[in-house]
DNA sequence: ACACAACATTTGTATATACAACTATTAAAA
DNA sequence: TTTTAATAGTTGTATATACAAATGTTGTGT
């Protein structure tokens, strides 16, 4: 289906403003495919990520501002995300002993578990997706978004 | 600038994973960009897009769920979003004579005035990207972006 | 004609996000 | 050493989004 197709343009569009579009929509159907894996799970696609970036870290904590930078979306409100994974017990939060401005959070064996339980269903959804190009087009699509973006970063 | 560093990634991630990042990291970068460029016009990108629908129609309205199926993100409320237009007279909204279940929204002259006046600065938003490869690439990237979602349709 | 299903839209409510203002702590400058 | 600036995180508030339930209208079957 192109993109032409699924907002039913009428008007003749360039190739500039059909990727754009492209690019949206398809973020859009992976995203509504992830939200219905994880919707089971109790987690929102951020929480998910934040649990993904402690893991991450490997038995080290990360302050608020490590989170944050590591995160797709710099927006979203970290201190709000983190909440919500403690009242889980997903993660712990303790004010950092060296600097007492920072945060020092870390996931828990609970956090851990439920990512565990995630994983195969997670890199089903990768490679569901994945498997619909071959493995050079995989590689090929990774470096013309890469150069694509290139100015704005 | 790969997606690896964006995230600041410790671990080595595969192509499947890699080209999901990349898509919603774009996204982002696109979306932020987007955002700037309507501030000035107290628009926000749904509400943008909506006009952009309504335009299209060329005179005739386009009732609720016709604006509904033609946006990207499937599940906004259109109603509010009309909602706001109408606050700003950038449309009008009457019930539809021939069936009074529907609802139909029209775009003013106002309307159709800021979106002229936005033409140009999204052209150059969306060129701005598309330089960053060549045509032929830009190409590829369409259509291997369609070929990537096809199944999710 | 009446009951019932389907359709189109709206509303309520809970949660999420955006952005600015605020608090607390540490570092730097005078 | 006091003042000021910079850093890290939190909170308030307004707006947006998600999803289900409710409303009003039309179409269908008996």
């Amino acid at each position: 289906m192109t993109i032409e197709e699924v907002i039913k343009s009428t008007v003749k569009m360039d190739n500039a403003k059909k990727v754009i579009l492209n690019i949206m929509y398809t973020q859009n159907v992976i995203l509504d495919h992830f939200n219905e894996l994880i919707k089971p799970y109790d987690l929102s696609g951020e929480q998910y990520n934040v649990l993904r970036i402690l893991r991450g870290q490997k038995g080290n904590p990360a302050n608020m501002c490590v989170i944050q930078e590591r995160m797709l979306a710099k927006t979203s409100n970290t201190t709000r995300l983190v909440d919500k994974l403690l009242l889980k017990d997903f993660v712990t939060r303790n004010v950092c002993p060296g600097n007492r401005r920072k945060i020092e959070v870390l996931i828990t064996q609970k956090g851990l578990d439920v990512l565990k339980e995630l994983d195969p269903k997670v890199d089903e959804h990768e490679r569901a997706f994945a498997e619909n190009i071959s493995p050079e087009e995989l590689e090929l699509l990774n470096k013309l978004l890469e150069k694509y973006r290139t100015q704005q970063n």
